[in-house]
DNA sequence: GATGAATGAGGGTTCATTCAT
DNA sequence: GATGAATGAACCCTCATTCAT
């Protein structure tokens, strides 16, 4: 078999499964293990679908969607190049599932927020460290999305647009129910919404991805001080 | 001549001259004019020549760079293929030039930021202005450096990582000023840079370029303000 | 499949394989059922492979490398442009492979010159007959050496002048040999084994590949005449 | 004006005129006045097309026929596309214009040859040194026969093979009469023309024109010898 | 007489996809 | 279930040639 030539520099786990965040970032038991058990059960198919599937992953980050080609994905892989075929319909089909499963994990975690979020808890501070952990767990998902977010092809372009617009309502909602609270100021809680995600998005990608000894705690505290103060020498509103 | 297929949609002016905005943001001149004039005096092969690279940047921005075919550009411009490898090396070679005229204009905006900007006045609201403005009035260009920040091709990766530092830096700049100033409370500077341009980027391209019935002035507003003081419900700091 | 255009004219056996002399010229046996034997036991790939070299062989020596098209030889074949690139990196590659193979075969040669020329016979007669015949055998590579010797690439041309200063050195170290022998006078040994090659390969060019009606065992017994005593009159210097 | 690239390593005077020896080799008299003065009288578009022609030959010789475009040569002599083409009807004309101006100075020489050698010379050695100079002092076009011998194209191809026919019947010729007269010994004046030709050629392309310092006399006296004594070990037989 | 912008046919090469095994 | 040889459409680019100026 021949050997890998990518280099594997992220903190991923590198398997299609395990970038796809099904627990809650709140939750601190190990998910991996669940996965493992699953991944025991595998039926031998399962498993060559599940790698090519990982590799995919990887290769689409790396290279971007159009110009990662099936031969690298299947070289990573081991397999043949037919392999790939008798597994997906065709390269996109590939691509479609890695960010349709990427959004239905998104939507077990939503669940999990709006249950367990404290509306007395510091929301800015929650809000963003459950978006930049999202992201910063699945950074080949997350590069992917970021990259073919104006891919020509309309199916995955409206994939991508719906994982934003998903955010951006999150968003907005979050920031609705604090101002009905009286926690948050009057404000187009729709061009906030899109704001705040662009924030985070941007941090996380420029600096949290990309820098290597970056304290991550800091960076989120400093967001999310950006979030609840601005940039003006005010008192901390929260005092 | 053959018909082109690609629709124009965005509220460009469709030239790779107006594209880059030579005059600052700050003047209420119609610069157009002056461009025209210029174009007058454009021999036929010069003509050609930004033709080209005028229906390049559209089909950059709309194919992306890789997926961009050459033909495409030359249908568009109703000239035969090889006319593009008379006025280019190669295809790389025209983004780039797209690219580099893009920074260049850049550089003399930045000099008008610098020498014009009153300290006094809302600092948050001048840059994000200009920003928005900057980005607004070169959309495609936006679309391209945002579509192809990971592209394979270290040249154009680097090229455009330049851009986004440069943004960073000037935000890290004005903060650090403001903060000596008194008018910027205490923060790390360069995380806060990286925040501010992320948010009024994702702005402009979510609501700004894509949402037609905008109100780009009320947007950039709320964008100062959230800048400004935050998502908290504190008194205007600046009162 | 489509109708082959080329002409084959040379008395080529028209297989890359049997174009290499594996066994020595010295050899009575017919090395072709060996070589049949081989092909015998060739998978579909590698028929495949064997069938684009051999149509590279001819198309390469009829048309010259540089004109030569990939499209000329996979239409002898009767396979698609793709195929080529499958079983070759590029059109280089089987040059090179061409060229390669048949400097291979020749270092087989040299060993069995070596072993088995009798320091007592004539010479010239049989280095003359053996080059003659690896010629002869190899009409296609031949041409090809011959017309790419000042090929503008220079792996090409490196690799072509390689098999020329072989063939010089050998005739050189001949030479040298029967000057210590006693049997071949005192000369510039350099300069005399590049005429003799030179010599060899010009009639074999001019005379036995394109001529017809060629007595091959008379223009050699002349040629080996020439050599040994020159154009003068004088008695045979045998006798 | 674009700075030319290509070197200028061998001795030809880099004129087409010049490279056309119109004066035989054995008249000592500076032929270069001559042509000059004619050049003088060269109209300036007289003065284009020769330089155009020039120009041609060297990249011609450098680059192969094929490979050579018409734009390397432009660009050497300094004038536009188009004319090239104003000049000659398209670049193989040139090729042709080059070689029979080469064949028609050859048929000057061979009036000279006939008329002034002598019988009781050592023909071998006129005959080698004449060969030799005419190759010499025309480097280019020696290089461009030897490169475009099996030219694809009918016309080329032919008009060298006639230069190289004529060599060698001039060398036929010389033997003939050699043997007629009793200095040389019965041979196949047919088979030993072409190899006593090729011998030259070789010596000429290999030793002469590649290598630097190597002693033009003592070559051309080596190649003599072995044409009149072969490598045998006789008395000189001219003793 | 010379120009040089423009042409367009054609070449090498890539790669997603197919299908017989 | 997996293979991998084969495909062929499509792309980038080259360059001899044309023609309006």
């Amino acid at each position: 078999m021949k050997q890998s030539n990518l280099k594997n520099t992220s903190q991923d786990t590198f398997s299609a499964s395990s970038d796809i965040p099904i627990s809650s970032v709140s939750m601190n038991k190990t998910p991996m293990n669940e996965i493992a058990d699953i991944s025991e059960k595998l039926s031998k198919k399962e498993m060559t679908r599940k790698k090519i599937l990982d590799a995919a992953l990887i290769v689409f980050s790396q290279k971007g969607y159009d110009k990662a080609n099936v031969s690298d994905i299947v070289r990573e892989v081991g397999v043949a190049q037919g392999t790939f075929y008798y597994h997906f319909k065709d390269k996109k089909t590939a691509l479609v599932e890695l960010l349709n499963s990427f959004f239905d994990a998104m939507k077990k975690l939503v669940a999990n927020w709006a249950a367990t979020t404290d509306t007395s808890a510091d929301m800015a501070l929650v809000f963003s460290r459950n978006v930049a952990d999202l992201l910063r767990k699945n950074t080949c998902l997350g590069q992917i999305i970021r990259n073919e977010t104006n891919n020509p092809d309309p199916e995955i372009r409206l994939l991508i647009k719906e994982f934003h617009n998903y955010l951006y309502r999150q968003a907005e909602f979050a920031l609705l129910l604090g101002m009905r609270l009286g926690v948050v100021r009057e404000m187009d809680a729709r061009i906030a919404g899109v704001a705040l995600v662009g924030m985070i998005e941007s941090v996380v990608f420029e600096l949290i991805d990309r820098v290597e000894d970056v304290d991550v705690e800091h960076v989120i505290k400093e967001i999310s001080e950006m979030q609840n103060r601005g940039i003006r020498p005010t008192p901390d509103p929260r005092s």
